[in-house]
DNA sequence: GTCTATATAAGGATAGAC
DNA sequence: GTCTATCCTTATATAGAC
């Protein structure tokens, strides 16, 4: 309500976002933004200069604020629950399954995410890493806090696995997983509580010298 | 050495697979990969078609085979270690860590899988669960039925989370983690591992009814 | 800041000679 | 089966009027 999605620049944003989601960033074409958007098709280089600095702001618009409220809710969660892994681990899913619930597009950002995850693209791997990566470092540090028992490599493994699992199950979010019957907001409570709980269950497995 | 490599087809399907895996499917103009296969541009209309045919083959000729040693490896899982969740887990999980070290672009492939799954375009998902589907409801039957005590909604769930870090885990695979003391082979079988354990651990998370 | 019009390039696909 | 040449569409980007 607040000056967003009524400006050019924002409904461009948004239309873009939206489509992104979609048909990915190459399978989107400026015509079909500005379409949507309903502006004209020269305002989206007026406004960004080129469509890979729009991609880029599709991003800082949403990552800012949620790279704010992970690490405040890790905050949180090192002060009220320590050493509590499943804390920390919800510090870092709930924030990104609240954004797919924001009206205003946050449903279709958290698919853009995953494809910036899955397409290997460097400059925008670049673009998010350089901007982002203390945010993914500050939780891993915590996590690793967690599980002494587990060696550094194996660790590396884990949380890359934790991400693509997280990261993918946002994505089907609401695409194909959303039953009529079950309400969006506790449909997305509940994916955190399994993801939450399948994540630090398998971030816990014991390394092969403990078992039996 | 078997025909492969040599004919125009396969040398663009190879071409097409490696540029799909770098550039996505939108990314990737039909002009590069007949460049980089050598072959004129009209090949690719003469041998397929069209482009989104010429994708359809990139995953028929990989996923043939990868499906085929999959349920292999799950009914000798079945009768040598029954009801062994991480023998499951690998007959999944092994085949497709194999064939990211064929050479003839394996390597490649595992990333267009990630690619697909991250894309949700409609047809090429209706291609591959037509084709495939039948694998991946094989091995949820028999992940399941390892795992009574875990509901059928949070066995969806998990076994999403499952297929996600599976993925993603592919994806990178030979991307940015291997490092130059650890050889190839050896890399692989420890993802492999790794990922088992991790999953194994995750599904095997009890529900909240049965904790403490 | 927003429009029309257009420059310029690249894309998929095909026709027709060899 | 493979080539050249070309059609037609779509793309990004910009110039310049308002």
């Amino acid at each position: 309500m607040a000056g967003t999605q009524f400006n050019t620049k924002d409904r461009i944003l948004g239309a873009a976002e939206s489509l992104f989601a979609q048909q990915g960033f190459a399978g989107t074409s400026l015509r079909e933004v500005t379409s949507r958007a309903d502006v004209n098709i020269a305002a989206v280089n007026y406004h960004f200069g080129s469509k890979e600095n729009l991609i880029n702001e599709v991003f800082r618009r949403r990552l800012d604020e949620l790279s704010e409220r992970r690490l405040g809710a890790l905050q949180v969660a090192r002060e009220q629950h320590p050493g509590d892994l499943e804390w920390i681990l919800a510090a870092f899913i709930e924030p990104a399954l609240a954004l797919s619930l924001d009206r205003h597009g946050g449903t279709a950002f958290v698919r853009v995410l995953a494809r910036a995850y899955a397409e290997k693209d460097e400059r925008l791997r670049q673009f998010v890493s350089e901007h982002y990566g203390h945010v993914m470092r500050e939780f891993s540090k915590a996590i690793s806090a967690c599980l002494p028992d587990v060696s550094r490599e194996s660790m590396g493994w884990r949380l890359d696995f934790v991400a693509g699992a997280l990261t993918y199950a946002m994505a089907d979010f609401g695409h194909n997983k959303r039953m009529a019957a079950v309400n969006e907001q506790a449909h997305c409570k509940r994916a955190a509580q399994e993801l939450v709980r399948f994540a630090a269950s398998g971030l816990q497995a014991k390394p092969d010298h403990l078992r039996n």
